[in-house]
DNA sequence: ACATAATCGAGACGGTACGTCTAGTCTTACG
DNA sequence: CGTAAGACTAGACGTACCGTCTCGATTATGT
């Protein structure tokens, strides 16, 4: 009944995905849709079906597909903390700031809070690895020792996307570097 | 040409906000149509449209219609700024928690993404106040002079809104409590 | 629940009904789609779910609404009873052979074969009135008293749809001369 | 290009003429499809493609194939002509009385109505063989010179047809006595 | 008190996308 | 090569909502 994967034709996968990418930065996440997905990958819509749940799950895809090949998320390590962390912040920044990019993040945030399932796989295949990678660097850094690193790192995002997604003050570098002083006063001796 | 605010039905007004938030908890946001909120408040579609511009303004005014006459939006001050940043953000926890006060949060939450004008409001109608009430308790509570006061406040709820959003943990008062603490250490002296 | 036909657009209808007889004179019934029509009309699909419950019925609908304006169905009585029957016999053998016509008329009987409540109203509001008039006729002109004048018509008529229906020969004028002729010699004293 | 009839499979063509009957019985023609037939008969859907040109012509060999074995087609002479021609008129009767082989018989009408090239075959491998025979017995029969026995053929199995195909009144043995004593009538000196 | 104008309920309308279904073609692995 | 299996492109199906547009039938002033 269901899809034999070994079968699967590869030249549609990625015609797929990639008209995807290309309406979503065209026409915004809202106005994206199933049928100009099909019609743009020259593909038929149930071979779209055949293979995902829905708009989330191919925009995922998409998503992992085109950061797999991208960056080792291992963060540079030169010795200052401070230092080091303004870099990926101001990173992250950047990235809300591509429309393009944000775009992505967006759609894939608002599919998210209907399907418990495609939150998971958001959360463990593109969130956690770029989490761990700050982790990594605090454990090397100088930090106080009872500090809990999971909450550590949410320090550090959490107030990115929070200006991100309630629009509570510009997101710039500046924003960036200031969250960067707070949390390295809270976390180290 | 546009309506005039003297004639609305406070009957239809009524009738509609209550629907919209019967229909938000019973089906989820993504499900809830106009339609059905009119067939539901026993009112034609154009009164809807005549007055909101959408899903988001009508769940947006049935909110600020609910919330309004809840708590006048101070927080205590019992000299203990730990403890009472504690309180506030475990009621935050507790709305998080709350299944039904979630869903319409984050249905809000959804729209404000796609529409620049809603999310204006909601920011300022619902969000500002709340966050406003943190900062004046920390402009009272001992935090060193050279705090950004804004950036203190999302520090705070930064972490609990990227734990609600991304499910990246479990968001208990445990979780609060080490937040707080963080920041605490981050903005004393 | 169901539709008001007091508030039904005659315009649309209208459209409906030409965009369907022009398609079909055009494409051919099995390659007639509702898309079409709708498209073709420029009208909703739902605008046409919403008043036939099928291809079948709008075709109905259309050959009703063409013919309702068309001749009284009284057959001429000349007093020459073959003479008269071969008239009518000609004008049928002549709508068979008019592929517009025919078809429509195709297109009816398909739909017939599989939709007891259309076949009902074809017999009786496209079909009946037409084979009245020849019984009519046959009231009028020189018959056997014992003859059982339903079976008369279809003795007429059934030759002809025969033939039309599964070739068994050449349709003409004069193959519907030989069928009165026949149909006399049956009838008549 | 053309598939080789030689290497064909016996076993495949014999399932797949089974499972269309079965099929046809139990949900009718027009939702009969190729997919259910392949799937019934355990059958590549290309199986089917590379042998027939579709249902029509699936249906006609089922068909074929299941009278061939039948009765030889000769009309039995007991030198009273009407008797004889009631005995095949009211054996039509009951075919098209029995549903499933009524169903199946319009099933390929309606086909024929579509496919020129399938009609030429429904007529001659079918429907003429039967008629021939009605031809044959009426040759020997007692009947008027000057008539053409083909007109004669079609003012019996017409009406049969008509009434069958539009439904304009009860398909019973009276009706096939009415009609064989009219054509009689018609046709005897 | 009454005309008059806007709002109201209802729901038909032109559209668009949905997710499903089948047609007919193409690909793969097996015998 | 013929076959069973089934993925593929294509496109119609009938449904659900969208946001706009008539319709009377209430209101609700404002002269």
């Amino acid at each position: 009944m269901t899809a034999d994967p070994a079968r699967r034709s590869e030249r549609s996968r990625r015609a797929i995905l990639d008209a995807a990418l290309e309406l979503l930065a065209e026409t915004g996440y809202s106005d994206l849709t199933i049928e100009a997905i099909a019609s743009r990958a020259g593909v038929g819509k149930q071979t779209i079906y055949r293979w995902w749940r829905g708009k989330g799950a191919i925009i995922l895809d998409a998503l992992i597909d085109a950061t797999s090949s991208a960056e080792a998320l291992v963060l540079p390590d030169t010795g200052d903390l401070e230092a080091d962390l303004r870099t990926v912040m101001r990173a992250t920044v950047a990235e809300f700031a591509d429309p393009k990019l944000s775009a992505t993040t967006r759609a894939l945030t608002i599919e998210t809070l209907n399907d418990e399932k495609l939150a998971e796989q958001v959360r463990d295949q593109l969130l956690r690895p770029q989490l761990d990678a700050v982790k990594k660097r605090l454990q090397a850094g100088p930090i106080r020792a009872d500090v809990d690193l999971d909450q550590a790192v949410e320090l550090l995002f959490g107030p990115l996307y929070h200006r991100w997604l309630l629009r509570t003050g510009p997101l710039t570098d500046e924003y960036a570097d200031g969250v960067v002083q707070l949390a390295i006063a809270a976390i180290t001796p």
